[in-house]
DNA sequence: CGCGCGATTGAGTAATTTCAAATCTAGTGG
DNA sequence: CCACTAGATTTGAAATTACTCAATCGCGCG
C-alpha cells in the first residue's frame, strides 16, 4: 500500500472503520491524479467527470464575473473534498472553474463508482451522509457568517478556523472568498477595532 | 392513514419508492406536532431534540445580533425541511432561534430516530443521503449568490426561485435573508436596473 | 540587478446603513 | 360601518462602509 494513501483511510475511518480489504476496494474505485500549479481540474462549461480528494496540495474553487472578478466558493487542501457539485450531481456542464494554487494530487471519484459504492457498502454510504451532514452545517455557518459578520470578523474567524489556509494562499484569494475587495481586506489590517 | 401525511411520503418517494409497510415504520418514528404562530420550535440555548418536516405553515430559521437584528439562515414551507442541524447534529445546545410566521404542522424526527431509520433501512439512508447532496448544493448556491450578486440580483432570483415565499414572508423577512436592510429592500423596487 | 506578482496606500465615488418620520394595511372592538 | 391600533412598508437625509482606479511598495526568483 502507497503511504500516500495512509492519510485517506484515515479519513474514512474517523466515521467508519476498515478492513484492509474494505479499504482496497473502495480505493480501486478511485483514480490517483496529479496536477500542476495553476492547471485546471474542472472548468466553467466543460463536463464534470469527478468528486475529488486532495491528498497534498492546495485549490480553490471559483466563479468568475463578467470573466474578471473572481469568488471563491471553496479551497481544498489535505483532507478535503472539492468538486463541482450542482454540475457533478446533475451531470450537467461546469458552473465553477477549479485550479491549483500550487502542485496537488488528488483521488478522483466519478459519480457512478459514488452511487456504486453506496449501494453496495452501506458502510461507505454511512460515511457519505456523516460527510455531507458536516459539510452542510460548514456552509451554514458560512452564510451566517456572510449575513452576520464585518469583513473584519469574517477575516479574523476564518484565520482561527482555517490557519493553514493563510500558509498557501495569497491574501487576494482570501478576499475573493470573504466577498471583500482585496484593498478592503489589506485596510483591515491596520483598521483598530 | 391521514391524508396530510400523503405529501410526507410523496416527498421520499420522489427519492424512493416504498411499500406501505415501509411507509408505515418510518412514520411511526416521528412525532406530529402543532405550532401557532410566533411560537418557538426552538430557541437560542435551548437543547434540540428534533428535526422538523414542515407539513403546512411557515417557519424562518435565524441568529439575532445583538438581540435585535436578525438574519435569516433558512425559511420552511411546506415539504422543506427545517431545524438547527449544527446543534443537532452535535447535540449541544441550540445556535439559532425558528419559530412560527403563521399556525403550523411539522413532523419532529429524533437524532436517534434518525440514526436508527439510516441503519435499518438502506433506503432511507439513501434519502436522507439524497436528500442533503441537493441541500448541499442550494447552500452552496446561496453563498455564490451572497459573493456574486447585488440585492437586486439576490432579489430577484429569490423571486423566480421561489414565488411562494412571497405570499407568506413579510418583506422585512425576505431582507433579512438576502442580507440587506429592509430599507434597502424597499427602495430596490424603485430603482430602475 | 531587474522582473513580475502580490500587497499596500491614496483619493474619489457609489452603495448601503442608520435613524427618524410618515404612510399604509389588516384586524379588532365599539 | 367606522375608528383605532399594531405591524409592516416606504421615504428622506446624513453618515458610514466598501468599491474602483491608479500609483507605489516589497520581495523572491531567475
Amino acid at each position: 500500500m502507497e503511504t500516500i494513501f495512509t492519510e485517506f483511510r484515515q479519513h474514512i475511518e474517523e466515521i467508519s472503520k476498515l478492513t484492509d480489504d474494505e479499504f482496497e476496494y473502495i480505493l480501486s474505485h478511485f483514480v490517483k491524479k496529479k496536477f500542476r500549479k495553476h492547471q485546471f481540474l474542472i472548468q466553467q462549461d466543460e463536463p464534470v467527470k469527478y468528486e475529488y480528494f486532495v491528498l497534498n496540495g492546495c485549490v480553490k474553487a471559483y466563479t468568475l464575473d463578467h470573466d474578471t472578478k473572481m469568488h471563491i466558493l471553496q479551497f481544498g487542501m489535505q483532507d478535503w473534498w472539492i468538486g463541482d457539485y450542482q454540475a457533478y450531481f446533475k451531470q450537467i456542464p461546469a458552473t465553477l472553474y477549479v485550479d491549483c494554487i500550487e502542485d496537488t494530487e488528488v483521488l478522483c471519484l466519478t459519480l457512478e463508482n459514488r452511487e456504486k459504492l453506496c449501494t453496495e457498502m452501506h458502510k461507505f454510504e454511512h460515511f457519505t451522509r456523516k460527510k455531507l451532514n458536516s459539510g452542510y452545517v460548514a456552509l451554514q455557518q458560512r452564510i451566517l457568517s456572510l449575513l452576520n459578520s464585518t469583513p473584519k470578523e469574517r477575516y479574523e474567524q476564518l484565520l482561527v478556523q482555517y490557519p493553514s489556509l493563510f500558509q498557501k494562499v495569497p491574501k487576494q484569494y482570501i478576499a475573493a472568498y470573504l466577498g471583500v475587495s482585496r484593498e478592503t481586506l489589506s485596510r483591515l489590517n491596520s483598521v483598530v477595532k
